[in-house]
Order: C-alpha cells, then sequence, then structure tokens
DNA sequence: ACGCTTTTTAGAAAAAATAATACATCTTTG
DNA sequence: CAAAGATGTATTATTTTTTCTAAAAAGCGT
C-alpha cells in the first residue's frame, strides 16, 4: 500500500486526484491538505510514502516547500505538480530533489505511473521532460526558442501578471524596486519580447497565474 | 437529468468535476472536452444543458467561446471557472452572458449547487461577486460599470493594448505623452479596474484589439 | 575542489509614467 | 434651454520604471 499525501489548494483537484488514486488498486490517500502549513503540521503525525506536491501552493514558494521536506524527512518522496507547463519549474523541481514532476494537463494516467515509480525511488518525468534535460544538460549546443527561467523569475513574473508594480513586487518578494526592474527585462530578453504586453502574453502562454 | 460538457484542457480537473457530478444524482456528464475546437466540434453534435468552461481553454479566449455559444446555441447554459480568483474576469464572463462564475479554489460542493442553478436558468455567483455586480450595475447611481469609451479612448487603448508604451502611442495619435496617461487613468476608471495586466484584460475581454 | 556560468541582487543616472488639476468644447437630458 | 456630465487635451510636480553596470552567491562540470 503506497501511502499518499497531497498538497493543493484547489479543492477539486485534490477530489480528481484522490479519486484516481482510490480507484487503483495498491494506493491510499493518507490526507489532503491545502496550504505548506496544514502540510508540515500533518508531517509531524504521519509519513506517507509519496507527497504530491502542487508548485502554486499557498504561504511558501513549491521548491522551497520540497527542500525542507527533503531536509526534514528525507525519507519522503516528493512528486512537484503544476499547472504550468514543464518548462518553466520542471528543471528546478527536479534539482531541488523532487522525484518525478507532473503537469495537471497530462493524462490521468500519469498520475498512477507517476506515484508508483516516485514510492520506488525512481525518478518520473515524461518523454518531454527527458529529452530537454537530455538535451539542456547534455549537448548544450541547441538552445530553444527561449531559455528556461529561474525560480525567482518565476515568481516575479507570476507576481507582474497579477496585475502588481514593481513596487509591490518588491514588497512582496523583499527585494528592491530596481531589482524588479531587472528581472522584468530579464525576462523580456528570456522570453523574447519587448513590451509588457507580450511579456504578459507569454506569461499567459506559460499557464503562469 | 442535467446534462453538463466540461470544457477545460487539465484532464485532473475535467474528471475530479465528472466525478463530483457523478456521484451526486441527477446529473449526466456527456462528455469532457480539452479545446475550444473539440467544444464546437462536440457541440454540433450534443446539446448540453450546461457547459462548465474554463476561462484559459486554449485555442481561444475564454469568453469569446463564450460569446460563441452565446451567438450559435442560445439555450446552452454556461458556467465559467477558472483558477484565478474571482477578479476581472468574473465581471468580464457574467457581463458577456455566462450564467456562473466558479473558481477553481471553491470548495467542490460549490460544483453542485452551481451547475443545477445555473441549468435552471438562474445566476449563480458568490456574495462577494454579487455585492459588486451589485454596485456596478443595480445602482446606477454610484457609477455605471459598463460606461461605454469615447472613440478616441478606444483608440488609446487600442494601441496601448497592442504593445505600445504612451509614448508610442502619443506618436501614433499625435498627443502628447502625458495626454496618453490621463487617457489610460480615465480607461482603468471607467473600466473599473487599477493596473495595467487588468486593463489589457479588459481590453481583450471588449474584443477591440 | 576549482574554475566557469547562472542567478540574484542593487546603485546611480536617465527616461517614462502617473496624479492632480485645468479648461474649452461637445452632449445629454430634466 | 441650461445645468450636469462627458470628451479631448495639456501642464506641473512627483513617482515609477528602465538602463547600465557590477558584484556576491549559488550551481555545475569534470
Amino acid at each position: 500500500m503506497i501511502k499518499v499525501l497531497i498538497a493543493d489548494n484547489h479543492p477539486i483537484i485534490r477530489m480528481g486526484v484522490r479519486n484516481v488514486l482510490e480507484s487503483a488498486t495498491g494506493f491510499e490517500m493518507v490526507d489532503d491538505v491545502s496550504t505548506t502549513e496544514e502540510l508540515f503540521k500533518k508531517l509531524e503525525k504521519i509519513t506517507p510514502d509519496v507527497v504530491m506536491l502542487e508548485m502554486d501552493i499557498p504561504e511558501m514558494n513549491g521548491i522551497a516547500a520540497l527542500r525542507k521536506i527533503k531536509k526534514e524527512y528525507p525519507d519522503v518522496k516528493v512528486l512537484m505538480y503544476s499547472g504550468q507547463s514543464e518548462d518553466v519549474y520542471a528543471l528546478s523541481a527536479i534539482r531541488a530533489g523532487a522525484f518525478g514532476y507532473l503537469s495537471k494537463s497530462s493524462d490521468v494516467d500519469y498520475i498512477i505511473s507517476a506515484v508508483t515509480k516516485v514510492s520506488e525511488g525512481s525518478m518520473f518525468i515524461t518523454n518531454e521532460l527527458a529529452q530537454r534535460l537530455a538535451f539542456d544538460e547534455g549537448t548544450k549546443k541547441p538552445r530553444r526558442f527561449f531559455r528556461k527561467l529561474s525560480t525567482r523569475e518565476v515568481e516575479v513574473l507570476k507576481l507582474l501578471a497579477s496585475g502588481k508594480r514593481n513596487k509591490e513586487v518588491a514588497l512582496g518578494l523583499n527585494l528592491n524596486e530596481k531589482t524588479v526592474s531587472t528581472y522584468k527585462a530579464r525576462l523580456m530578453k528570456k522570453l523574447n519580447v519587448d513590451n509588457m504586453v507580450d511579456l504578459l502574453q507569454q506569461a499567459k502562454a506559460l499557464e503562469l497565474y
């Protein structure tokens, strides 16, 4: 019985995942939580085999939460997932120690295989991502149309795309406003645009809200 | 039996919603699709009572899709929903003729009530949203939410929404840059937003690009 | 472990944008 | 018709943002 705990602040998704896992055999949904606070509270009491962790979980950056889990509960395997397309976060997640990365746009069946794989201590990544990793990490020659964004860059972009102005972003992330400008510029460069509208366009294309 | 069709490109969510509805009585999930293209293909064959339409559905702006449904299948009730909190989207959706607006972060139970309400031809909106609507639409005393834009304002908005910055807009329309700022401010006031992102959102919703 | 590359972060100077008004000219509408 | 409101335009003072530059800090490859 693989014990799974899911952390996501969208009830519908918790429900969906729970349903998928419970209708398969060999899985036990020990609990579901909607914030990192709840998550860590739960982890004090129960030790699941796999934590499915949403990237955009409230109260803490997903990667940060991941790191914390790794540190405090090294035996718990983490399967990160999010609504974002894989480009944005996947690499950071894998590098930060996630055992897998799943996108909400990927097929439901993947959940089963992903959780199984991860629970065994193996990696679960989709083909595209694997390729990407191979491409990017291996031969550093073929660059894609855009370079991947760092975690921090994504954070900034997210806030910007939510309508916050530089100052507010700076406040929210404890940065100097100038720094936010710098990020903005770099984001535009990386995403190959030269104005806010297109940047937002891109942000949206990355399913990043 | 209320026939429901869901359009969302996240399989997990389609699954979750399907599950919620099927485990209640009186609902029938006639189908689920992941893009607007599929959606309209399906609508040629089947006529659901309610379409649950994701805002960020691929291939077409959610509002645009909504409009198209309203036009081509006037009897189909649309329940918009999205991962966004009830921001600007909600108002645009309602104004564009949606029968309800649901956020993915809202509780699962709401799905049932929302679909039921909507299928009966009534509105489903949360209290906060209702209040906002009441303020804007109902009492026309304060300010009409929907004051329409003047030709000049539209011209400016169009240019802004195309990614031009104030200076360029000014140049294009033979205005002083400060004047453009003034327009921007007035546009925001009229459209009831307070930042660029939402302004652009509105612009898009108004389909004046 | 040691360089080399990203990433994260700002400062100073310069450019752009906003806020708060102002005012003449059109439009409505009681 | 005349007052109230909308529109088109701009100015000044003030804020924000951008640019350019640079340097710790963190990662990674071998």
